[in-house]
Order: structure tokens, then sequence, then C-alpha cells
RNA sequence: GGGCGGGUAGCUCAGUUGGGAGAGCAUCGGCCUUACAAGCCGAGGGUCACAGGUUCAAGCCCUGUUCCGCCCACCA
């Protein structure tokens, strides 16, 4: 054996670094394209390039690196291509910061320098993550690594660009958009968080022009009056219908406005009349548009009042709000302030309150491409997991406004636009232009703005294999198979991709989509800095080891939306690491390449003992469960039915069963056993390897024989001829009198290391001698001093019994039999029995039952009660027994 | 306002076509039994949120109630 597995624990550490090394140098992960295998594509979800790992990441891309791994060892061509985002906002973000250290902010740079330094940034602090998923063990071709920014992604974001331009689906517009006053750029719907708020809605008189009364208008936001340029109320609404000719007279400014009808007001609402001020509210901007109503912006880029609001120019938005309060109650204006909840929209990345304000943006026109989509999805050429997400996707590609794409930053692709400063034409060119198309002018000036950073993640399935180039890549792994994710992306990206891919490759960027939980703390909380309660992943995979980390994120992924992620857990299941460590050091003390020579025998396995026909069919049932597990994305059943096969099972049973043949005289036998042993233990190496790929690939390199490595090992498939129930029901009967000894033992503190008798009397069916022949196990397990079976006779009544359906077991204790605490166990024992016959009785004296359920449930039933009733008559018996014993 | 998910053992959660309620952890008792004390053996513990309905049969299907969580939304 090799000196490594000498090891009593597994020291993680040391293995985990050897294989990476290994796996590294030898570029073990790099994609195959050979001609007539399967394909199996994945790309990751780009984490953004100023990430670093939190637990999100090793559950999204451990859940990757199962399927990745499960399918190379499937014998697919397979690919999983990594990168990383370039992130505009955050990343602009995050160099802003390191500027401002400095003193200093991006303006003191002018827009290439700062540019060259958040390139610079990426250099140095850029790869963190993509070493971090390196160390999880994420089975990617790092050869393959892309960037957002790369040339050959923005070639194919320019392509894009151009394409659906030319096509009519990008345009440019003055339109109202979500305005982020810190970050300085447009935001789109979904990058803007609602936040319900504790605010206050105040109620304004406004005055009619010709001073013959007021009508009351109620707001959140009484800034905005600044800016409005009407009033409107419901056209059926009655109380206001003598409005019609009235013009309003603004508080404070003095301007006068119109009164417009439109049914968008709710009627029932504050007080029915709404003030409108298109150029900082998304509805009053179409209302306005409607009844032609000015345009009056009244707040700046950085939100503050520009000189449209006269007095009140320089304030801050909020400020001005105070002021604006102030001076109407004064002037005895104001009518009412409530107190009032209402939702505010704050932007994503830095919780600023968002300002909705009009601006000359870039648009995608998204209808024609979401229809696309759809389709995809209601023709099941693209399948969500779990389903409970059908609904939401449609409902939200159902609603979904046109996407804002421009952004008014510096990092990210630049809008490939040029104006032409001599006649105004704008050329949108894949190659930088040199001249105007129309005038032919050179005094062409490219648009300032960058694109979303959402745009180039939307082509990422197919810009990542070398589109708009015909690539051999494309050709194999596009579609990919599976895309992985959060499911809290699902527009901001799943989305886009779908619309895109669908665009441009004419074909779904992924057959399937897998939207995993969030994964929070213990309370069901969201993990945060502040509250103290983050999980890091790394210092996790430091303290327990990577393996035991990727297998708890495994064992807690159910299809749901929260992972409750508990810490003590991965304790435990690191026990489980080394418990697989352990048994498989016990197997190696056994097993060599003389058992590998003897696995014919497992072609029929009818010819072998109970205990391997019995291995045997778990082994093919967990191989059923794993691959189940996996090919429908249940990953917590992968873990749990490798958890239970290996722990309950195999060593627990099996190793232990086996101990008498592996140090008995019976060469024969012996040999069986190795010869099991090991292809038991090579499955279970295979199945738990997707998960756990360190320990398995560490053990798997120390067994007897010459063998590549285990991740091109191939995937167990099921062995329907070890399928066994014959053999899993004789085991279950002698685990049974196992347990009914053991649990004699314990329950009458008969001291572990004593050497008992035990008697069985069981009928006559023929289980009787089978259970004899089994003798000697059972006295090895059970540490008996004498075992004999019998089909009748005597029954002590000086002894301690267990009974076992109709098998009783009896431990005489001369004299030590302690009756009262036998007799409450019969009772309790007595108790359950009665209840469970209680019911099937009533099943089978009722007549509706007995005509109209299947003749099969009918039989189970029947069986029931008659096992049931021979408990209960044996219970009985022991307890007049008893009862003779106590007198 | 609309939608979605959930309420099962002390805790965290499984429960795949309806057919005798499960796991892990925790708890209690006993053990260094020649792979493993990061272990072994044994035990206790549930009105499946509540109320109806369908069915021979409901944790599962239907209706209603209630509590929790999330998402979307143009009631200022």
């Amino acid at each position: 054996m090799d000196k490594r597995l000498l090891n009593k624990a597994y020291e993680f550490a040391e293995v985990e670094n050897r294989w990476l090394q290994h796996w590294t140098e030898n570029r073990c992960f790099n994609a195959e394209m050979e001609e007539g295998r399967p394909a199996f594509s994945i790309v990751i979800p780009p984490p953004n390039v100023t990430g670093v790992l939190h637990v999100g990441h090793a559950l999204n891309n451990t859940m990757q690196d199962v399927l990745t791994r499960y399918h190379r060892m499937c014998g697919d061509n397979t690919l999983w291509v990594p990168g990383t985002d370039h992130a505009g906002i955050a990343t602009q973000n995050v160099v802003e910061r390191q500027l401002a250290s400095e003193g200093k902010d991006r303006h003191d740079l002018g827009r290439e320098k700062f540019v060259e330094k958040v390139w610079q940034w990426r250099e140095e602090k850029g790869g963190t993550i993509i070493h971090q998923l390196k160390k999880l063990g994420c089975s990617c071709d790092w050869s393959r690594e892309r960037f957002t920014m790369d040339e050959g992604l923005s070639a194919a974001v320019r392509e894009v660009f151009v394409r659906l331009y030319k096509e009519g689906l990008i345009y440019k517009g003055d339109y109202i958009v979500n305005w982020c006053p810190r970050c300085h750029t447009a935001l789109a719907d979904d990058e803007v968080e609602h936040e319900d708020t504790r605010g206050k809605l105040y109620h304004i008189r406004y005055p009619f022009a010709d001073g013959s009364g007021h009508v009351v208008v109620a707001t959140t936001r009484p800034e905005t009056m600044l800016g409005d340029t009407g009033v409107a109320v419901h056209p059926e609404d009655e109380r206001f219908s003598h409005l019609s000719d009235v013009g309003i007279r603004l508080p404070l400014t003095d301007r006068i406005v119109p009164v417009v009808f439109d049914a968008h007001v709710q009627r029932e609402f504050g007080t029915g009349a709404l003030k409108v001020t298109p150029s900082h509210d998304r509805d009053d901007y179409e209302i306005g548009r409607r009844h032609s109503l000015d345009l009056l912006k009244v707040i700046d880029d950085k939100g503050v009042m520009n000189e449209a609001a006269g007095d009140y120019a320089g304030l801050d938005r909020f400020e001005c709000r105070k002021k604006i309060v102030a001076d109407l109650e004064r002037l005895g204006f104001m009518e009412k302030v409530e107190e009032y909840d209402h939702a505010v929209g704050n932007c994503y990345r830095c919780k600023t309150v968002v300002e909705p304000t009009t601006s000359l943006q870039w648009f995608v026109a998204v209808a024609p491409l979401a229809a696309k989509a759809v389709a995809a999805v209601k023709e099941e050429r693209i399948r969500i997991y779990p389903k409970t997400w059908y609904n939401t996707f449609y409902s939200w590609m159902d609603n979904i406004r046109d996407w804002c794409i421009s952004r008014q930053i510096w990092w990210g692709h630049r809008i490939p636009a040029w104006t032409c400063e001599q006649c105004g034409e704008i050329v949108v060119e894949t190659y930088d232009p040199e001249s105007c198309t129309t005038c032919g002018s050179k005094q062409l000036v490219q648009d300032k703005d960058v694109l979303d950073t959402w745009f180039s993640s939307a082509l990422w399935p197919f810009s990542t294999m070398g589109w708009p180039n015909t690539t051999r890549e494309l050709a194999t792994f596009y579609p990919t198979s599976v895309l992985v994710t959060s499911f809290d992306i699902l527009f901001f990206w799943v989305a886009r991709m779908m619309m895109m891919g669908l665009h441009f490759m004419d074909e779904v960027p992924f057959r399937d989509v897998y939207l995993h939980a969030l994964v929070r703390d213990k309370h069901g909380k969201k993990m945060s800095k502040s509250t103290g309660n983050v999980i890091e992943p790394l210092a996790v995979m430091e303290q327990y080891g990577t393996d035991a980390m990727r297998f708890t994120l495994i064992a807690f992924a159910a299809q749901g939306r929260e992972i409750k992620l508990d810490e003590e857990r991965i304790e435990g299941y690191r026990h489980f690491i080394n418990k697989l460590w352990n048994a498989s050091r016990f197997s190696l003390m056994h097993v060599d390449e003389k058992s590998l020579e003897g696995q014919h025998i497992l072609d029929t396995p009818g010819s072998l003992p109970l205990v391997h026909q019995w291995i045997l069919s778990r082994t093919a049932a967990t191989v059923a469960d794993v691959r189940r597990g996996l090919d429908e994305y249940h990953f917590n059943e992968i873990a749990s039915a490798n958890y239970q096969f290996i722990w309950h099972e195999f060593c627990d049973w099996y190793l232990e069963w086996i101990k008498g043949d592996l140090f008995g005289d019976d060469e024969v036998a012996a040999a069986q056993a190795r010869s099991v042993l090991l292809v038991v233990l090579e499955t279970i190496l295979k199945l738990m390897h997707p998960i756990t790929p360190f320990v398995t690939e560490e053990i798997w390199s120390v067994l007897p024989g010459e063998r590549s490595a285990l991740m091109n090992s191939a995937f167990p498939e099921v062995r329907s001829d070890w399928h066994n129930p014959e053999a899993e029901e004789q085991m279950a009967l002698l685990m049974g009198v196992i347990t009914g000894i053991r649990n004699i033992r314990a329950e009458s503190d008969v001291h572990p290391s004593a050497r008992i008798d035990a008697t069985v009397i069981c009928p006559a069916d023929g289980r009787a001698d089978f259970i004899a022949s089994c003798g000697g196990t059972i006295s090895d397990m059970t540490r008996l001093n004498s075992f004999a079976v019998q089909t009748q006779g005597e029954k002590p009544a000086d002894a301690a019994t267990y009974i076992y359906k109709d098998i009783e077991i009896f431990v005489p204790l001369k004299g030590l039999v302690d009756v009262a605490a036998e007799l409450d166990k019969l009772s309790r024992e007595r108790v359950k029995v009665e209840a469970k016959l209680k019911q099937v009785n009533g099943k089978l004296e009722n007549a509706t039952f007995l005509a109209k359920a299947p003749q099969q449930v009918i039989d189970k039933e029947l069986e029931k009660k008659q096992a049931l009733d021979a408990t209960l008559e044996k219970i009985a018996e022991a307890e007049a027994r008893l009862q003779t014993l106590a007198q």
C-alpha cells in the first residue's frame, strides 16, 4: 500500500495542493472535440472581475463542476468555459475609490488615462477570483479563459450593436430614464431596486389662475412642483369636470399650467388630482406626451436643482424639498401632511435614490427579440428548472420595456456610433470610420457613452466561442448544454442571452437553465458583513477541506429558493469525507492486483454469497439514484444517495460483514470478498468524484493495478443484473436479527465485550435454516458465545426478549432480567403494533376498499395484517412469561 | 395591487406519478470491538399550519383561512 494512505486521518491540505498542481500542469481539463462523441458544454456565469469568491459563487461553481465532471466521465466532449465580466459601474467604482484615497477623481486623469488605470487594476487584481475558482477544483478549460472586454468579445459586441442598429432594433432617443445622481449614469429598469420607505404625502393647494378657487394635489416629492407643467384629473371624475377651461397658477413660481384629463389618474388616490412633472416622473412623462405638455427639467445630473428652479437653484434635491415644504406652509398652500409608506427606487450599485429624468440615451427595442425567447421556452427548446420559474419568466417577458443600454461612465464597451459634425449624420460601424458616410467629412465624434455591462454578457455563450467567426468550437459546443445560475439574474442576464442567442445564432444559447437558490445563513438571513454572518468559502475550505465544503453545498442544494447554510453541517460532512478515507484505507489493506483478476465473478453475481449479492444490488440502486439526481438536477439527492449508501450500507454492514471472510481461513471466500470489495469501492469513488474530486482522485491513485485518472474513468452504468430484491429481503431479515440481539445487549446493560448466548425461534418456513446458516457472522457481529435457531421449543421466561415481526430472540440472563423494564419495552411495542393493526383492519373491513382498491394493494394489506398479528401474539406470550417470572 | 414559494421531529430540510411518515445535525444511554472516538452500538422524538372537499385511501389533488419569505408593479 502506498505510504500516503497510512495516514489515519485524511489530510486534505497537502492532497488538494498536489492534485491542483497536477491538474494545472497537465492541462487536464482542456476540451476535446473528437468526432462522433456527444458534446457537453457550459459557459460560466462570469463573475465580476472585482469579485472575491463568496459562498454563492462556491455553490454555483460546484454545481457546474459536478455536472461537468459527470459528463466528462460519461465520455462526452466536455467544455466548461471560464471567464470574468468587466462589470462597468462596479469596477469603475473600485478604481474611483482608489483614486479618491489619493485625493483625486477620474476627471483629474481624463478618460484615456482613467481607462488605462482600470486596465492596470485588472491586470494586478483582476485574477483573484479565477485563482479562487481553481482552488475550488473547478474543471474549467483554463486555456479558454475569457474576459468580456477581450478583443474578440469586443468585436462581437460591435457586430451585434451594428446589426441591431441597421435592423432598426437599436435607436437613440430622448426619453425618461432612471438616473443615478451619484454614479452619473442612466440605469436600466431592472438596475433599480424598489424599497419600501417611510415618507410623507403632502397635500398642496393649487389655485386656479383666475383666483376663483383651488384644487388640492397630493405628492411625495414637493420639490418636483418646480417642474410641473400641468395638473391631471380623471376624465370621468365629476368633481373636476368644471376645470376644463381653468388654468392653474403654481404656488411659489406663479407659472400658469393647464389641467388635462387622463384616464391614468386614480380617482380614489389622494385627492384625485395629480400634479404632472413630465421631466422627473415616468408616469408623468407618459401623461405629458399624451397631452403635449412641456418638459421642464429642474434637477441636474448630480441631483441638484438647476437654473430652471429659480430661487431654489443650487440646492440639493432633498434640501430643496425641506425649503419648499417650509415655504408652502408659510404661504398657506399646505393643506395637510400625512405619514406615507411608499416604494422608493434606489441604484442597485450604490443605493442612492434614483432620479427619473429625461435624457438622450440608446435603447434596444426588445419586443421582437423577447418574442423569440418566449417562443423558444414555450416550445421547450429551452427548459427551465425548477419549473416554478416559468410563470415568472413569462410575466416578465410579456411586460418587457425597451432596454436602455447606454451608460454615462468610462469603463466599458464604447458605443460604436459617430456623429458627423458637418452634416449631423450618425455613423454606426463595426470599424472606426474615418469619414462620414454621407458627406465625407472627417469631423466625426464618437459617442461618449459605453454600453450596459449586460449587453456584452448577453453574448457570452457565443462570443466566448469565437463568434462572429465561424469556428469549430461553435459547431461543436453551441448551443451549450445547461446554464447554471442564481435566479436573481434571470432577467438581467438569462433572458437577454436567450434573445441574443436566438437572434444572432438562430439557435438557443442553452438547452437547460438550472436556477439555484440563494445561500443564506442558518436563520435564513442574508449574509452581510455588517451583520457578521458571512460564511467565507475560502476560510471554510482551509478549515474543513474543499471536498467537505463542496459536498455540503451539494447536500443543501434542493430545488428551492433559499439554502440556509449552517457551518456545523460542514463539519459533519468533513467527517463523512474522513469516513470514506478510512473505509478506503481498510479496503486497501486487503485488495491487491489479484483482486482485479477475480472480478469476472461479478458477471454471475448469483453464484456469490448473499452479502455480496446484497451489496451489488445496493450498488446498482445507488448508481441509479445518483444518475437520476445528476440528470434531473436534484443535487441534494446525489449527495444523500451517496452518503446513505457509503456510510450506512457499505461501511456499517458490508465491511463489518466481510471481515469474517477477509480474516478467515477460507481462501476462496476471502478472494471473492476482495474482488467484490474492490469493485464496490471503485464504484463509490466514481460516484463521488464529481462532488469530491480531490479525495477520490487521491484514493483512486493508490488502488491496485495500472489505471488512468479517475476523472477520465467511465461513470458507472446501472447494472440491472446486480439488482436483486430477494437478496435485499434476506439481508433485511438477518439485519433484523442482529439489531434485535444488539438491542437486548444495550437495553439490558450487558457490557459490549461480554459474550452471551442467544436463541432465535422462527417459524418453520425455510427462514430458520437460512438464519442458522449465517450463525457465524451473526455471532461475530453481536459477540455471541452460542447461537441457536429453533422452529419450536421451550421459550425461556428468564430471558430478555426481542420480537422482530414473527421471530423471537432470547438472551438468557439467569435471574438478571429486569422484569419491569422488559414489560415496559413490550408494552410500548404493543401500542405501536396495535395502532398499525387498527389501521390495517380498518381498511380490510371496509367493503368499498376491497371492491375498489387494486388487488396488489389489498394483498399488501393482508400481508401486513398477518405479520402484525404474529408480532402481537409473540408480544402477548412474552408478557405472560414475564408475569410468571415476576411472581 | 399582482404573482411566486414555503409552514413535516428540538434545528435545517427531503418526501418524483395518492397506497404502511424519512435524513442529517442535535438529544439520551452504553462502548477505545484488530479502517475510522472526525468512530461504533442502541434508544427516544412528528395532530405533516388550520378548516372543509374529492377518493376505498390525502403530507401529496381541489377550495378557503392564517402565518412567514421573496419577486414584480406607473396609486402620485
